[in-house]
RNA sequence: GGCCCGGUGGUCUAGCGGUUAGGACGCCUCCCUUUCAAGGAGGAAAUCGCGGGUUCGAGUCCCGUCCGGGCUACCA
């Protein structure tokens, strides 16, 4: 039998980080053996559904790189059978459910129960106080007669369908992760599978779907697996077999709490929005919870999905820790080549979500400035836009010191900046010297003058070498120093020479000339 | 409270009865070098939560215990 998994997540809030882990492990696992990846959304808690979310979650997956070939934004393959709809709430409107709720009350192994909100909040502050389990274990209805159930209808009253579970027994899950987990049934209470408005709720709807659209592996979270007796009793209820069951360890923030909202980004989009490249990101967070064979960790998605064994995932939970993701991003980023990578910056930089993104953070204290930042990105994408090869050029020089797409900002301000602003601890540290005048000045007659073509990063180190000789400079650093603050007002970024032969002659005479002027008299 | 899951350096992890407990991030040192990175070579960092067993031998098996987490909804 062929692999068919799914995500299902429902339309509550933006997906986080460990959601998508999800969706990335039923991706994975459906590619590696050739499977179907479905895409269902679980929608119904009307009460809960949040507008435009479900943009969010195909948005989110597209970003990653997950693909599914069912569900909402698959494209369609003619000719294959369409298990559809894959909203639930359009399947509870097209009556899927229904036949199968209805079995379980004739047969027995469900039943109506008309208790009020009051009633079980009375029914749970006893058990409290006598120290039992809370739950619906039977109340009043497990046993109604079958006209105390007419009466209640006739009268009107508000009822759910609760799954009639076993007594006495020992439920047995069988979990691809942990192993085999044994449940007392009398501990298990007598799930709802259908409210009061009509609705399934998860516990029915779910299961009832992944029977329907053939599913074979259930990836989702482990707050689902003490609920998973109830699931198997609904299989067994129904005669169904159960699909393999694979439980997937927690992701926490650094403080080894559960991921939230301050432990700043969280929702999938964030990190797209802070510049990771998707399949960077993915990535690092398939490595939470997942070990490949050997000592990989750098992979694209492809050689992800070619080791991805459920074997090597982790029962135990783990820690986001965004500085291995930023390590990771940068080697991400050295894979990309230069063009797709130019691309990708442009794409960033020229998306809403970033300014939007930046302009909202507080500058200093942490690294990046945003202002900075979002100065480069935008002058480098407009200068791609006329003189792509020269943009390339010096996203080439920055690639292997930036680590995502929002880096390149700042690291190639200077390219395309008209006039260089200079960062005052690099003037500090180098243009009080006292031969920087004279270098300057030297270098700009040479630039001036009717020098030989300035073509290659060879002449421009020539050039350079040739000025520690006219001012008799021991070392090569006192030339290289002032010059690249004058060039780029800074102190750190790619070799000289090279970003010369980029910058090109009359830029760089420009600049040199310029600085001159912030040299103190 | 009850039930369930988990526990190897700060973090992600390898390990599947016998290893000097391996790798990666981060940190430190050195090399390379015009800076910053990248790359290379080293280093500090884990009595494998703790206590008992089983065994010639335990991170690996068993029991207990502690700690962390989840569930305990007509939410998913």
């Amino acid at each position: 039998m062929s692999v068919r998994v799914r995500y299902a997540p429902s339309p509550t809030g933006s997906p986080h980080v460990g959601n998508i882990r999800t969706a990335l492990y039923n991706h994975l696992f459906a590619k590696r053996f050739g499977g179907v990846n479905i895409l269902r959304i679980e929608d119904t808690d009307r009460a809960r559904a949040i507008e435009g979310c479900e943009e969010d979650i195909i948005e989110s997956l597209r970003y990653v790189g997950v693909l599914w070939q069912e569900g909402p934004g698959a494209a369609a393959v003619p000719g294959r059978h369409d298990f559809g709809p894959y909203r639930q709430s359009e399947r509870k409107e097209a009556g899927i459910y229904e036949p199968h709720w209805r079995r379980l009350l004739e047969e027995g192994n469900a039943y109506w129960a008309f208790d009020t909100e009051d009633e079980l909040k009375e029914m749970r502050a006893i058990q409290e106080a006598n120290k039992q389990s809370t739950g619906y274990f039977g109340g009043t209805w497990r046993e109604a007669t079958p006209s105390q159930i007419e009466q209640a209808q006739r009268e009107g009253k508000p009822g759910v369908v609760r799954l009639k579970i076993p007594r006495g027994k020992t439920i047995v899950i069988e979990d691809a992760v942990r192993g085999r987990i044994e449940y007392d049934s009398n501990l298990v209470d007598d799930p709802v599978l259908i409210k009061a408005d009509g609705m399934p709720t998860y516990h029915f709807a779910a299961m009832v779907d992944d029977h329907l659209m053939e599913v074979t592996h259930i990836f989702r979270g482990e707050e689902w697996i003490s609920s998973a007796p109830k699931h198997v009793t609904l299989f067994k209820a129904l005669g169904w077999t159960s699909p393999i069951m694979v439980h997937l360890p927690v992701i926490n923030g650094r403080d080894g709490k559960k991921l939230s909202k301050r432990h700043g980004d969280t929702a999938c989009l964030d990190f797209r929005r802070a510049g990771f490249q998707g399949e960077a990101l993915a990535n690092f967070i398939a490595l939470i919870g997942w070990a490949p064979g050997g000592d990989r960790e750098v992979m694209s998605m492809d050689e992800m999905a070619e080791a991805f064994d459920i074997r090597g995932i982790q029962p135990s939970s783990g820690v986001f820790d965004l500085e291995k993701l930023n390590w990771m991003s940068g080697m991400h980023i050295r894979r990309t080549t230069p063009d797709d990578l130019l691309s990708s910056i442009c794409e960033y930089a020229d998306r809403g979500e970033t300014e939007a993104y930046w302009s909202g953070r507080p500058p200093g204290e942490g690294e990046p400035n945003p202002r900075l930042r979002l100065k480069g990105l935008r002058l480098l994408s407009a200068r791609a836009k006329d003189d792509r090869s020269y943009a390339l050029e010096a996203v080439k020089l920055e690639q292997e010191r930036v680590t995502n797409l929002a880096g390149f900002g700042e690291a190639c301000l200077f390219f395309v900046q008209p006039e260089v602003e200079f960062d005052p601890k690099a003037v500090d540290k180098w243009f009080g010297e006292p031969h920087v005048r004279a270098l300057f000045e030297w270098l700009l007659s040479r630039l001036e003058g009717p020098v030989s073509s300035l073509d290659s990063v060879e002449k421009y180190e020539a050039l350079l070498r040739e000025a520690q000789g006219a001012l008799s400079l021991e070392k090569l650093g006192p030339v290289v120093h002032p010059v690249r603050v004058a060039l780029t007002g800074k102190t750190t970024g790619p070799g000289l020479f090279e970003l010369m032969n980029v910058l090109g002659k009359d830029e760089v005479a420009k600049r040199l000339a310029a600085a001159l002027k912030e040299l103190p008299s």
